[in-house]
RNA sequence: GGGGGCAUGGCGAAAUCGGUAGACGCAGCGGACUUAAAAUCCGCAGGUGGCAACACUGUGGGGGUUCAAGUCCCCCUGCCCCCA
């Protein structure tokens, strides 16, 4: 009697019983045995899996999989980004703890993570706002302190007046806007918690173009966020009120040292510390009311390009060393102060927001530079921002643009002007944080003895729990006396916690090393086991973390090696960028509403539920807002993890974005009903893999010769799809969705020959068809792989190696081509040489349709593939 | 504005090194089975013309290199991403 496809109740058997038997467990690797270290991208922990998840966790594990099935030793974890605002909301909205709120989120979404059939090890998950995590996040920033890479400063920063926070500015988004809450962001001054990431820029440049693993786009991405200028710093000397050189100068970066003798004034940032001292008497109303109003702006609305630019003359002056000129002193909003200097030289004919500028306060323009072969001509229409060749310029008239550069940055350092600099456009990263659900900055403030580390054996500083959030004013950690008045560990007097918690990026910025060690209670991690499991082999996950993570992780890894605690400075060899997950999206063009998929009747004729208007249709990323979501528990549910698994693993190669399409998924479905059907057949005609079971013709592996055709053919199919789907999924190749569809020639081709076919080339079929299969669907591999007699787990074979013998052919279809167009095929001995090919292709029925007896003036031919007669 | 990427049937996509464009699937069409439908199975399927054999044409547009171009080079158009 067949038994149905059920895909609920194989699935849930199964999951339970890998459970059971700890098959997914991280073994103990033994010397000279190969490791791989599978990882996904850790979510946060909302409480609801979404497809992009599901997305990026089933690519890791098919990679995991795949890699247990090549003798690798695999590890494959999972945890949490667990601090961070939604737990912090839900308390001040809900009035639930923020530590239950997300510990019952994990349970929810581990549940769900799980119905996917991922071969995780769950012994090693960790959530970052559990104590015996961010204790070890806490230790580290101990190290970072220690090593110099922790300070605090002042420092003008963003505020969510709607979050009430700090943000860092990659938090800021190019409106402005806060990246969580879509706030306007405003200015403050506070004092604030940097690590000194920029001591590693060159580093972190540098050694990108190591990342061989990692996609072009995300080394650019992060290349051009680094932001690497060769330029000078440049001294103006301030002058007094009759013109004589004061001691104090004003240094000022500038990539284009050739241009210096076009300056024709000097820009400072309104909040640069000389202003004041350099301001005119009669100019400080002014200048201090400009100031105020400027501080009130986004850094995007002051350096915008095509918004005007403002400023405000200082009544002060300063001199060009190289010229002897006197030159005004301005203050303007384009110039920012914790960028380079805080100052510019102004050369309005060869820079766009420097003309701009110089026009809306008729200040002179002079060029310097002339396009190479141009002559000398009148600037109207803008800058020339570009190279050239230097014209009213001393000494260095005629000289290139290039040579210049180095020639007066030369005459600077022999003159003591200036000196060759290089300047980032990445800055320290502010990771204070006003907020009570993130890792406490373990520090301590005494009157006496100032910045204390709490030490080592007193962590973890503990968030306390249970209180009442109010969602206003300060962190709620600052209001908590208790918590927060404490004896200074140096002196033993009263003293100060640290109030502010660690930005969450730090939690991500080292997880990947706690999983190799997850219980060491001593450390957060060994270098021993660092050393064994790490680098990461395979890092999947979104795009959108191409800078942020990804850079932070590399920054933490990198310092740790150089505290020597790790032997590498690379965390992750290779990186996997999924695309989106989108679903069809209806929109009323008129209105702008999105309508919800369920509301629309008719698909081929969508239109507005409420007035009948047409619909636009189109394809966007899964979101509520959008009402186009497709929730993974749902589809689980109708087919079954292992469709979903291989809808998503056919639909589009990984790093594209997929169009969720539920005819799609169905056609899946098909595909392994298919299967499950074959196998049926196969067990009903008593087809069996236990070696007692099986007829004696099993036992001996017959040659080519003695092979039926449909033996031969079947063999051939079986052997042409191992071979193509390793070389689908060759390390650092994963091109899971023509695998798939090698897996539907296979069984197209299975179903057609398998009945005719002798036991043995059958069950050799069905066998590698099943451990093809498993690591994309491991649930129907399995069962169907125990039905069919087979010993151990599908998941504990070797992955099959195509034997060659059996992919050998006799005669191939050769092709003919005159003038280069394809005229037909001809059945040619596999082994024929050149010449033979020449000869048979020449006596074919095609070469005297097409040649008109005319022997061809030349004939190319190309072993193997194809003729080509050139008459 | 600068940097990077993409453009292939009705749709998602394939196509090592330049060598039969459209594998595989979805949707569609025709047939078998069925009282009927669903499911399943078999077949067709880039476009144009033709009863057909077949011919012409075809990878965003234009040009080039080559025996041969989706693939290489130049120009253009459109879309996407990052930085402004």
């Amino acid at each position: 009697m067949p038994v149905r496809y059920d895909p609920a109740e194989i699935e849930a058997r199964w999951q339970s019983r890998w459970l059971a038997d700890r098959l997914d467990a991280t073994p103990e690797p033994q010397p000279g045995q190969e490791t791989f270290y599978a990882l996904s991208m850790f979510p946060y922990p909302s409480g609801n899996l979404h497809m992009g998840h599901v997305r990026n966790y089933v690519i890791t594990d098919v990679i995991a999989r795949l890699q247990r099935l090549r003798g690798r030793q695999v590890l494959q974890p999972m945890g949490w980004d667990a601090f961070g605002l939604p737990a912090e909301n839900a308390a001040i909205e809900r009035g639930i703890d923020p530590g239950d709120w997300t510990d019952r989120n994990i349970e929810q979404m581990r549940g769900q993570l799980q119905r996917l059939g991922l071969s995780i090890d769950w012994n090693r998950e960790l959530a970052t706002c559990h104590t015996d995590y961010y204790r070890w996040s806490q230790w580290l920033f101990l190290q970072f302190l220690e090593a110099g890479l922790a300070y605090q400063k002042k420092a003008t920063v963003n505020w969510d007046p709607l979050d009430q926070t700090v943000l860092a500015n990659e938090q800021v988004d190019a409106d402005g806007r806060s990246w969580r809450s879509g706030a306007i962001v405003e200015k403050r001054k506070l004092r604030q918690w940097f690590l000194r990431i920029t001591d590693y820029a060159d580093a972190l440049l540098d050694d990108l173009a190591q990342l061989e693993g990692w996609p072009e786009r995300v080394r650019t991405m992060q290349a051009n966020w680094i932001g690497r200028s060769v330029g000078a710093e440049l001294f103006f000397p301030v002058l007094d009120a009759s013109g004589q050189a004061t001691a104090a100068t004003i240094a000022v970066f500038t990539t284009r040292p050739d241009t210096v003798y076009g300056v024709t004034y000097l820009v400072l940032a309104p909040d640069h510390p000389l202003v004041a001292s350099l301001t005119a008497p009669d100019r400080q109303e002014h200048v201090e009311a400009f100031a105020t109003v400027v501080s009130r702006q986004s850094e995007q609305e002051r350096i915008a390009e095509d918004r005007p630019k403002r400023g405000v003359a200082l009544g002060s002056f300063t001199r060009n060393p190289f010229t002897g000129e006197s030159i005004p002193l301005w203050i303007a909003d384009y110039v920012l102060s914790d960028y380079g200097t805080g100052a510019v030289m102004g050369v309005p004919a060869h820079d766009h927001r420097d003309f701009v500028f110089a026009r809306q306060y008729e200040l002179p323009v002079r060029q310097v530079i002339v396009p190479e072969g141009a002559d000398e001509q009148a600037y109207a229409g803008g800058a020339w921002t570009e190279p050239g060749v230097l014209i009213h310029s001393g000494p260095f008239d005629g000289l290139a643009s290039r040579q210049a550069r180095q020639a007066i940055v030369d005459l600077a350092e022999r003159e003591g002007w200036g000196e060759s600099r290089v300047q980032f456009r990445l800055r320290d990263w502010l990771i204070s944080r006003q907020r009570y659900w993130g890792c406490p900055i373990p520090v301590i403030h005494c009157e006496r003895c100032g910045v204390v580390p709490v030490p080592a054996e007193q962590l973890p500083v503990e968030l306390p729990r249970n209180l009442a959030f109010s969602g206003k004013g300060a962190s709620p950690l600052a209001q908590l006396d208790d918590w927060v008045n404490v004896a200074c560990p140096c002196c033993g007097k009263p003293a100060r916690r640290e109030t502010d918690t660690m930005d969450t990026f730090i939690c991500s910025s080292w997880y990947y090393l706690r999983f190799a060690d997850p219980h060491n209670s001593t450390l957060p991690f060994t270098r021993e086991s660092a050393d064994r499991w790490l680098p990461v082999d395979q890092y999947v996950g979104g795009i959108e973390h191409a800078i942020l993570h990804l850079l932070y992780s590399r920054f933490f890894t990198k310092v740790l090696r150089d505290r020597e605690l790790l032997s590498f400075d690379e965390p992750f060899r290779r990186l996997l960028t999924q695309g989106m997950v989108q679903a069809i999206t209806y929109k009323n063009p008129h209105s702008g509403k999105y309508i919800a998929p369920a509301d629309v009747k008719d698909p081929a004729d969508p239109r507005d539920p409420i007035n009948g208007e047409r619909l636009d249709v189109f394809f966007e990323k899964m979101s509520k807002s959008k009402h186009n979501g497709v929730e993974p528990g749902g589809v689980i549910e109708r087919y079954g993890a292992d469709t979903a698994r291989m809808f998503i693993l056919f639909k589009a190669p990984p790093e594209k974005d997929l169009e969720w399409d539920d005819a799609d998924v169905e056609g899946q479905f098909r595909f392994l009903q298919r299967i499950w059907r074959m196998l049926e057949a196969a067990l009903e005609r008593g087809l069996s893999l236990e070696p007692q079971a099986a007829s004696p013709e099993r036992q001996a592996t017959p040659g080519n010769a003695e092979l039926s055709p449909a033996d031969l053919a079947l063999r051939r199919a079986v052997h042409t799809a191992i071979a193509a789907i390793s070389d689908d999924l060759a390390d650092g190749n994963y091109q899971f969705n023509t695998a798939v569809a090698e897996l539907m020639k296979l069984s197209n081709a299975m179903a057609s020959l398998l009945e005719t076919a002798s036991e043995a080339v059958a069950l050799e079929a069905l066998g590698n068809l099943l451990v093809l299969l498993s690591p994309f669907a491991p649930h129907i591999s399995e069962e169907l792989w125990q039905r069919l007699g087979g010993v151990g787990s599908v998941h504990r074979q070797s992955w099959p190696v195509a034997d060659a013998t059996a992919l050998v052919q006799t005669t191939i279809p050769l092709v003919i081509q005159v003038k280069g167009k394809v005229r037909g095929n001809l059945d040619v001995p596999a082994d024929a040489d050149a010449a033979t090919l020449e000869k048979l292709a020449l006596g074919s029925e095609i070469a005297r349709k097409w040649l008109d007896g005319q022997p061809p003036r030349r004939v190319i031919v190309v072993p193997g593939k194809l003729v080509n007669l050139v008459p």
